[in-house]
DNA sequence: AATATTCCCGTTTTT
DNA sequence: CGGGAATATT
């Protein structure tokens, strides 16, 4: 490594600790970053990447790996923030394999424009090979086929391996539907998400010219999260690195926390046995938490025995006590915690600052509750996925027919959508009449010979068959004019207007807020293709968790929570069963990982960085049933000393005004508007700033005397107007 | 095809 | 308890 002076990139080597600075600076071979919890892993990756594109080699030769768009999006941004030019390649596992086969999909054995099946497409086709094994789905669930499937093909079990291994009458059964839907796929032209990483895995591996030529193009690859890498993406990483051995992974052992879906804590723990010569570096030292809540942390995770140990500690303050709150019931620990967090909100606290955790999506709506009754902003980290709606998936299916005539799984999505009388009697013949000739639907129905044979019905079809003519020229549009056109053409746009009476979705919004998601992609990506386009809609579902800061809480699972900080966190459900979680009735508790239920809190418990609070309830309603619950095993393990216990203070809950009760706007709400004034029982006079009236909800920006700005959900605010002459 | 009814099931879910 | 899907009804 040539040595220069260190004032030649002095921004990249500022505000290092020593550790820190090391795994920046090391050039050749294998590199292992374990980076604890608000270790500034962050910085260092992207200082990593921008110094070995700057200094060592040139960026187009520098890969770097992540699990989740938002973190490839995140290093992105950085790295380019350090204004080494463009050329580095920042991708997940996924649109990185996506991409390579769509260029070597000759080699991979593959369409060019092949589909990617997300889950609903999958358990679809699951569904459809399930029957046709002449199997019930009564016994053999599309979902826990799904599962097994795709934890085999993490594994880099294909079908036929999987039937060889096949013990009980049971694995023999999924044995043959994994067979047909494989075959099923690929009579679609379809791969599904874990097919992206094995078929590429598999391509690299016995393609020894693509390595050679892959190791030249990316000497230096970087992988992200390798806790959480499963045997595809350990594999592909090994082989990425094959000819240069210049692999750097970062991660946290004590974060793993996605076993149960393929991920192996072993990869990361193996790899100085993988790379003898690996170059160790730690990051222990925390930038993020108090000293009483890194202790906490670490006291907790020493509990575990497959790991690698980490001496946490931080510089910064002592700070105040880790919270332990018992209170009787479920509803009584989301108001106390919803009271809580209106006394910090009164007392300065941000809304945006503060996040409810917990371990099953269940109990978020106890703590929704609660906020509504209280009228403070909330928003839940997991929406439902923009591209998961129907209407959305509707038009998508259009575009992946029109350039992938093989995938009849979207065609049998729009062939009656909107309602053009092609019923279940027309369809079932047209799929007979293509069995029997060994075509495809979509070629059936352009057949004359067989559609005038459907009386009636053949019309339809006829009509059906002359609207995919008319659209497929639109394919060569930009992604968002075919969008525009298709979406009218269609009809689907006319169907979804019909819909839309007041129901509680916006389907119409959402047609016109995919067409901008298109637009906005066709700007980041000039001259990219429908291909692209639905590339990019399969592989990045995150189009409205993008939002910036919003003024409200955050509530989410603590599996979503990785990755995040906030200075105010509280943690729900600390009961036995819950936070270590276990199914009950189970056989004999399979799939229970105790290590990584304790991980799972130690993730939780890190993303705090000045207070913690953790609560639970004497008796906790789940599934309709009121159960007495005790207390988490995890609080054992908590330095006794660190905590300070509340008891369960009575907190009756409040008679509310009915109109908050109902969800309700105000009865005045026609002399509502910006510039009115309103009384907030806590924060006092405000005035709105902008008003939003959607279709669904009301949205009111209000500005208080301190200059604080909230925003809250006029229908569920305990907000009063009040008479300009009121105030003085 | 649209609506009413029953019934079934119920961890976590980066892509 | 509550949502979604499968099924029944008009």
């Amino acid at each position: 490594m040539p040595t220069l002076p260190d004032d030649a990139f002095a921004p990249l080597l500022v505000d290092l600790n020593e550790p820190q600075r090391q795994a920046i600076t090391h050039a050749d071979g294998p590199l292992l970053i374990l980076a604890g919890p608000g270790s500034g892993k962050t910085r260092v990756v992207t200082r990593r990447a921008a110094y070995l594109a700057s200094t060592v080699t040139s960026a187009r030769h520098v890969l770097a790996i992540t699990f989740t768009n938002k973190a490839a999006v995140e290093m992105r941004q950085r790295v380019a923030a350090l204004d080494v030019g463009p050329g580095i390649t920042v991708a997940t596992f996924h649109a990185l394999c996506a991409k390579l086969l769509r260029i070597h999909h000759e080699r991979a054995g593959i369409t060019r424009n092949f589909a990617i099946y997300d889950r609903d497409d999958k358990r679809k086709a699951i569904k459809q090979a399930i029957e046709e094994c002449g199997l019930s789905a009564d016994n053999l669930s599309p979902a826990s086929v799904d599962e097994q499937i795709s934890l085999a093909k993490n594994a880099l079990c294909g079908a036929a391996q999987y039937a060889e291994s096949a013990s009980d009458w049971r694995a023999r059964m999924v044995a043959r539907v994994f067979e047909r839907y494989e075959a099923l796929l690929t009579a679609n032209s379809a791969l599904d998400f874990d097919d992206l990483l094995t078929r590429m895995t598999l391509l690299v591996e016995r393609d020894a010219e693509l390595r050679g030529r892959l190791n030249d193009q990316y000497r230096y690859v970087l992988v992200d999260e390798y806790q959480d890498t499963n045997a595809a993406q350990y594999r592909l990483a090994r082989l990425l690195s094959e000819g240069h051995r210049n692999l750097c992974v970062t991660g946290d052992p004590d974060q793993s926390i996605y076993g149960w879906r393929g991920a192996d804590i072993r990869n990361i723990l193996d790899f100085e046995r993988d790379f003898p010569d690996a170059k160790v570096v730690r990051l222990e030292q925390n930038y993020r938490s108090t000293k009483q809540i890194l202790a906490l942390a670490d006291k907790l995770i020493q509990n575990n025995l497959q790991r690698k140990h980490k001496a946490l500690w931080t510089e910064n303050t002592s700070g105040e006590n880790v919270r332990i709150v018992e209170l009787d019931d479920s509803d009584r620990e989301a108001s106390w915690i919803v009271d809580d967090i209106a006394k910090k909100v009164t007392a300065g606290a941000k809304l945006s600052d503060i996040a409810v955790f917990y371990r099953v999506n269940a109990l978020s709506r106890v703590v929704e509750e609660a906020f509504f009754q209280k009228g403070l902003p909330y928003q839940i980290a997991r929406g439902v996925e923009f591209y998961a709606r129907k209407e959305v998936k509707d038009v998508l299916a259009y575009l992946r027919v029109l350039s992938n005539p093989d995938d009849e799984l979207s065609l049998m999505r729009i062939i009656n959508t909107p309602p053009r009388g092609i019923g279940d009697t027309t369809i079932e013949r047209l799929k007979a009449e293509a069995q029997r000739t060994d075509r495809r639907v979509i070629n059936v129905l352009s057949d004359k010979s067989v559609v005038s044979g459907l009386g009636r019905s053949g019309m339809k079809t006829r009509a059906f068959d002359a609207l995919l003519m008319e659209l497929s020229p639109h394919l060569n549009l930009s992604p968002s004019r075919a969008l525009t056109e298709i979406i009218s053409r269609s009809g689907l746009r006319a169907m979804y207007a019909q819909e839309d009476r007041g129901g509680d979705s916006a389907p119409v919004e959402n047609l016109d807020e995919l067409i901008n998601a298109a637009a906005a992609f066709e700007e980041s990506h000039p001259g990219a293709s429908i291909v692209d386009w639905l590339e990019h809609a399969a592989l990045v579902s995150d189009v409205d968790s993008v939002e910036g800061e919003k003024d409200c809480v955050t509530l989410m699972t603590l599996h979503a929570a990785k990755g995040l900080e906030f200075p105010i966190v509280y943690i729900v459900g600390l009961e036995n069963g819950l936070l270590p979680f276990r199914r009950m009735q189970d056989d004999a508790g399979a799939g229970y990982d105790e290590e990584e239920e304790r991980r799972l809190f130690f993730v939780g418990i890190t993303r705090a960085r000045r207070q913690l609070t953790l609560t639970r309830a004497n008796y906790r309603m789940l599934r309709g049933i009121t159960t007495r619950t005790t207390f988490s095993p995890f609080l054992d393990e908590l330095p006794p000393n660190a905590l300070q216990w509340i008891e369960s203070e009575r907190v009756a809950t409040p008679v509310r005004s009915s109109r908050i009760d109902r969800g309700e706007l105000p009865s005045d709400v026609d002399q509502w508007s910006v510039g009115t004034m309103v009384r907030h029982p806590l924060l006092g006079i405000g005035q709105i700033v902008s008003m939003d009236r959607g279709s669904r909800r009301t949205f009111v920006d209000v500005v208080f005397k301190d200059g604080s700005r909230k925003t809250w959900v006029l229908e569920f605010a305990d907000l009063t107007r009040v008479e300009f002459e009121d105030v003085d």
